[in-house]
DNA sequence: TACCATACATACGAGGTGTATATTAAATTA
DNA sequence: TAATTTAATATACACCTCGTATGTATGGTA
């Protein structure tokens, strides 16, 4: 009961590892599990013994690509020390995550639209609870106005990420990158009780 | 020239009316030409006459619900009066339409997947162009922080949208409206030169 | 060694898209 | 008005893809 586990967990590594190539650069409609099995030298019956169906093999992707970018964004955030700035930092984390074509097509494109509301999702949702307590703290500090702290959290997350595909989507993305993180913050102070 | 002309905007009427419905009820993947066209008394000859591709029925009814909703959400922050609250009212009204199930899947989920970045449609960046413009005159006014126009534009309909998804997937809408619209009022207010 | 469980391969059926060809009805012209 | 052309729609076809049902072979176990 060793090697069957063993070569199990590498083949499902394999085809996850194909498919954020193949979801990221065709996208999720256009790639074919036929194709998609054959890179790795397996076929279609692996990948509906492991992942029930193609959209369970997305499933898996996303969370993958999700659950890193919540790691990312986190230690940014806390290495500002500082909970107001880690905010803003941790926000500003997402605007530059979003550049990454992995992260906007799979997560950001396909993710929502064939997987349905990505606040559901499990790496998502423990990402915006990181934030989401990090706001119930500056409100506890009175240095927020007193709204609720989801809420809160959900836009400022919401603005970060349109940020970031306006960036994404541009023709001069380091050029956009600081006029989008300006706006951004300037936005955010709006959460403040007494503006900077 | 005038039964053909009238008798085929007909039958194009006919297809992206029978498209809203099926595309909102199935969602796009899901829904199938040949029922679709079968509904209006139709085949699938007529349509890839018309459009193109299912991609071209997709993008037809895309601009014309974003185009209704341009429209409706204009004329809310036009009847506002003063400029700063037509901003808000405007933001106000994308928050509520995303609440349309029509609106959320079409033009929210799979939209953006199958055509790509919403802010080149002609519809949703003409109306991105009502609102730049409205934080230009405040600006100008001295009434917002000197930021760049259009990322104050997009990170304000961004954050509305945000809120929007977020009050649509709850469980209670109606408990999550006001607390979505009072924390995208303080996020806005960041916006101000001189916080209320 | 014999048996069993299971991870994966193979074969099959249903359905969907896009294209090429046929048809029919309207518009034009003589 | 009759013939001809144009073009909007219908029909038929080829190809692809997914999901499932069945087969097979290998690793674990008694």
């Amino acid at each position: 009961m060793n090697q069957r586990l063993k070569s199990m967990a590498e083949n499902r590594a394999k085809l996850i590892s194909a498919a954020r190539k193949a979801f990221a650069e065709k996208g999720y409609a256009a790639s074919s599990m036929d194709d998609l099995t054959a890179d790795v030298g397996l076929t279609r019956g692996a990948l509906y013994h492991n992942f029930g169906d193609k959209r369970g093999l997305l499933a898996a992707v996303v969370e993958q690509i999700d659950s890193e970018m919540a790691l990312h964004a986190h230690k940014a955030g806390e290495a500002a020390g500082d909970d107001w700035l880690g905010l803003l930092t941790e926000g500003a984390a997402y605007i530059e995550l979003a550049l990454v074509p992995e992260v906007q097509r799979i997560v950001l494109l396909d993710g929502p639209a064939v997987l349905g509301d990505p606040s559901q999702w499990p790496s998502q949702s423990s990402c915006l609870q990181s934030t989401k307590s990090t706001v119930e703290r500056l409100i506890a500090q009175g240095k927020l106005k007193q709204i609720d702290a989801e809420a809160a959290a959900r836009l400022i997350s919401g603005a970060a990420l349109n940020a970031a595909l306006w960036v994404a989507a541009s023709a001069e993305p380091q050029e956009v990158l600081p006029k989008a993180t300006e706006a951004f913050y300037a936005l955010a102070t709006g959460l403040l009780k007494t503006p900077v």
